[in-house]
This record gives C-alpha cells, sequence and structure tokens, in this order.
DNA sequence: CAAATCTCAGTAAGACTGATATTT
DNA sequence: CAAATATCAGTCATACTGAGATTT
C-alpha cells in the first residue's frame, strides 16, 4: 500500500493549502483575501461581465460569486450596474480603486509563481504546466 | 502578460476544487467528508497519537485538528483516551468502525488517483510527482 | 405562465488567532 | 511559576442547496 505522501492527492493539497497561505500574506498588504483576485482578474481582462459568467469563469455555483462580489463591493472595489436591456441581468464594472489594484496584484502573482517554480528549469516548468494541464482534464 | 489560466497557481487551484469535489462525492457514501480520510490515514498508520503530532501530519494547527477529531468522535470513528501518564496529553484511537472504513476508503482513493494520472504514462506520473515534490518543497 | 437571472437564508467544513483550563 | 497540551470562543472565507424576487 502506497503511503499517503506519495498520492498525488494528496501533494496537491498540501500545496494548494501553502499556496494559498502565501498568496494570504502578500495579498493582505492590498486589502484583498485570496479568491478575490481571481475574480480581478476576469474583470481586469474584461468590465462587464455577469455574476453567473463570472461564476462560471471560476467554477463556482452563482451564489458563491454572489457573495465574493458582495465583498468586493463592500471594499469598493467592484461596481453593480443592471443591464439597461434586461433588467434580470446584472453587470460587474471596477471601480477607479479596482483598477489601480491591477497591477500590484500581479507583481504578488509572479512573484509567488517564481517562487512555486523556483529551482525547476524552464523546460520543468513547461513539463509541470503540461501535465497539470492533462490532470485539470481528467477531473473535470 | 500571462493569461490566468497559464499561473501554476490557477491551475492548482481549479485542480484541488475539482478533485476535492470528486473526493467528496465518493467519501459521501461511507459518511465521511473530504479532509476526514487524511486524519484517518494516519491512524491506520499509527494509532495513539495526539492532536498536535496529527495537526503537524497534515499541516494545520492545534485547534484545526481538535474540530476534526470532534467530528469524528461524533461520528463514532474514533475516541480519546488520556495519556495515563501524563495527563496533559490525548491520545487518539480507532474503533471498529474507524478500523473498518480503511478498505473502502483506500478503494475511493486508489480510484481517484487512477483518474488523476489517466492518460499519463508511467514516466510522466513518476515526473509529475517529482515536481510537485519539489513544488511543495519550494512553498514550504 | 415558464424560463432566466440574481440574491437571500441557512448549513457545513476548513482554518486561523487568541484566550483558557489543566497538568507537569 | 513557566512550559506543554488540549480545547474553547470567535471570526472569516469558501461553497453548497433550496427558496424567493424580478423580469422577460
Amino acid at each position: 500500500m502506497l503511503p499517503i505522501q506519495d498520492y498525488i492527492g494528496f501533494q496537491l493539497l498540501q500545496i494548494h493549502r501553502a499556496h494559498r497561505a502565501r498568496a494570504e500574506a502578500a495579498l493582505q498588504k492590498l486589502g484583498l483575501h485570496t479568491g478575490q483576485e481571481m475574480l480581478l482578474f476576469q474583470l481586469w481582462k474584461e468590465e462587464g461581465m455577469t455574476p453567473s459568467q463570472l461564476a462560471a469563469c471560476l467554477g463556482v455555483e452563482p451564489p458563491t460569486a454572489t457573495k465574493m462580489l458582495q465583498r468586493l463591493e463592500r471594499a469598493g472595489l467592484i461596481e453593480r450596474r443592471t443591464d439597461p436591456e434586461d433588467a434580470r441581468i446584472v453587470r460587474i464594472y471596477l471601480t477607479e480603486r479596482g483598477r489601480a489594484l491591477e497591477r500590484p496584484v500581479l507583481e504578488v502573482w509572479q512573484h509567488l509563481e517564481a517562487r512555486t517554480v523556483a529551482n525547476l528549469s524552464p523546460t520543468e516548468q513547461a513539463l509541470l504546466r503540461r501535465l497539470l494541464m492533462q490532470v485539470s482534464a481528467n477531473l473535470s
């Protein structure tokens, strides 16, 4: 029987926890929590997305996205606007403060990414990315 | 600028979520929640560990382990016994029901592990394990 | 009226910090 | 009394399901 440490499932959990803790510590200085930056990432790419679309991008259910958006709104980083053509739809826009966070958050991410792949050659990094992509597909 | 999907940090999060959802679905049939089986794993290897030791194995703080143990105790899978030589120390033992879960839980894990590494050659699997080990070390 | 969209309410596990026994 | 051990209390973000509310 395989010791638990050798299960990839176990390794993934350990890594996820460590990664999350590091991200949390760095994002805290920007007044953000882990997870919130994921949503902001999407909005930096394209504003005006709906809560449902954002939920799909993040792979969560709509009520989960709603709660995240409430926190971001309370923090003054995003705002909601009802779609003028279909009042069922809400569209999410960044505030100035939300836009201003793009650069520092990216720096945090790049820094953490560098740490994550430290001691791996460029070839190994590319390989890891490819293998993880396959794993991701396997589990979807 | 790298699209978010190409960050290994992002991939890890997606994979962790998918993996967790699959584990949750399978463990539910055994009356367990994700995370609980981690603790049981340790106890199947060695009973009589203390809450602090278990916390260290899992990489969490002692109060977190205490809560997990409370749930496992309520579920009738483990029991606490005060150490006879040092009354500060609590030792955790499996109940019969807790021991009986070893085989089915292992089957769930092996099945999920197989799915996780599907479409990867044995060489690639070993490589992935090694790369993840390095990543884990990087983040610790 | 049915479908779509969002949100609310409630629940639960995960994880932390800081405080509180209890024993050594 | 200081250190060690476990636990309690409180907080917070994650994430779900199921139930409204509103609009098309």
